[in-house]
DNA sequence: TCAATTTGACCGAG
DNA sequence: CTCGGTCAAATTGA
């Protein structure tokens, strides 16, 4: 988090960083509230930590598409791929600055991507990184030229069963074993149920004693999102499914499955990996940042952050499905 | 026995 | 041709 925070000080260019910089101030906010609150609720300690998580994506979402600080982003990324990695040079590089640069991009790219740096908590003791939440099967491995370690492929498990076209790719960084880039194509268009492990239905929102890891996994990194053309049909796609929402709030109702789940404790699949939770506030150790992917509306990140912001904070959503003028609402009072 | 992973083959783009 | 991505048979493991 200590990243977001420097870049976001730092740029105070235009408006979207005079956002950064207020949001990063909730986030210390929060940050001390949770404090404050010293594990006597759950409840409030959930919230707390919600919102901060919240906040710091809607951080990683202004800075990622406004092009602000772009610069100290690439470094990040380069400095950890060592010399430029085919990483940050190849596939991606026509993302990287900026959505919305040129008209004509490959013409297959359809697929909404974004890219995240992830690292292996603790040691980095296992091959893989931070759970994200969702069940991956992997289907490929491959050598890359210029890279030390393979990238390994992975799609949805329910992409059969379900239709789930969402995939990702994984791979070690260079130089920092414990450190992976993976990069998310696609949507999750599936349901997951993990229906033995959650079966609190969807009345109470659970106190999940996990929540903790969110602080210690808010944590810097890169992202690089590359929203295509809004892809209007896809209203909820992946903000469904996104971790953030595990409350009872407007997505939950749309996909309460996911709503049950810590991402970050939940079984999957792959190993679970160990978070630890004891180094909430001055982790070094750069972890997962929930970030899935949101509804690219153009330029419209503002309203995204601000959707961030509603969905944590607005109380069991009176009008579930009105969720955009909810938004226009708060936009004009956000910015009165 | 079934599901997940591994790994070489295959294929399309450049 | 090379390279990256995917397929699918073989293998592994619960």
């Amino acid at each position: 988090m200590a990243r977001s925070m420097e870049s976001a000080d730092g740029s105070n260019g235009g408006s979207g960083g005079l956002v950064v910089t207020e949001l990063s101030h909730i986030k210390e906010l929060v940050r001390q509230l949770e404090v404050h609150l010293g594990g006597s609720h759950d409840l409030c300690r959930h919230l707390t930590t919600q919102i901060f998580s919240i906040t710091e994506r809607s951080i990683s979402i202004i800075i990622a598409s406004s092009g602000l600080d772009a610069g100290a982003r690439k470094r990040c990324a380069a400095a950890d791929a060592g010399l430029a990695s085919p990483l940050t040079t190849t596939p991606t590089s026509d993302v990287a600055d900026g959505p919305f640069k040129s008209a004509k991009k490959r013409k297959v790219m359809e697929k909404r991507k974004h890219q995240v740096r992830v690292s292996s908590p603790r040691g980095g003791a296992g091959e893989n990184p931070v759970d994200d939440g969702h069940s991956w099967r992997k289907y490929g491995q491959k050598e890359i030229l210029g890279a030390k370690h393979p990238r390994g492929y992975y799609r949805c498990t329910h992409r059969h069963s379900q239709g789930c076209l969402a995939t990702k790719q994984v791979q070690r960084t260079d130089e920092d074993p414990t450190l992976f880039e993976v990069i998310y194509h696609g949507d999750h268009t599936c349901v997951q149920r993990p229906a033995a492990a959650a079966p609190a239905a969807a009345g109470q929102p659970e106190h999940n004693p996990d929540a903790n890891s969110f602080l210690s996994l808010t944590a810097g990194l890169t992202v690089k999102t590359e929203g295509l053309p809004a892809l209007a049909a896809d209203p909820q796609g992946w903000s469904a499914t996104a971790p953030f929402y595990f409350s009872s709030t407007t997505p939950a109702s749309v996909c309460p499955a996911t709503a049950e789940r810590s991402p970050f404790s939940a079984p999957s699949t792959s190993e679970n990996w160990g978070v630890s939770p004891a180094t909430s506030d001055s982790n070094h150790v750069a972890s997962y940042l929930p970030f899935e992917d949101a509804e690219w509306r153009g330029q419209d990140e503002l309203q995204e952050v601000v959707s961030a912001l509603v969905a944590a904070s607005a109380p069991p959503a009176p009008a579930v499905d009105g969720l955009d003028e909810l938004l226009d609402m708060d936009i004009a009072s956000f910015f009165a």
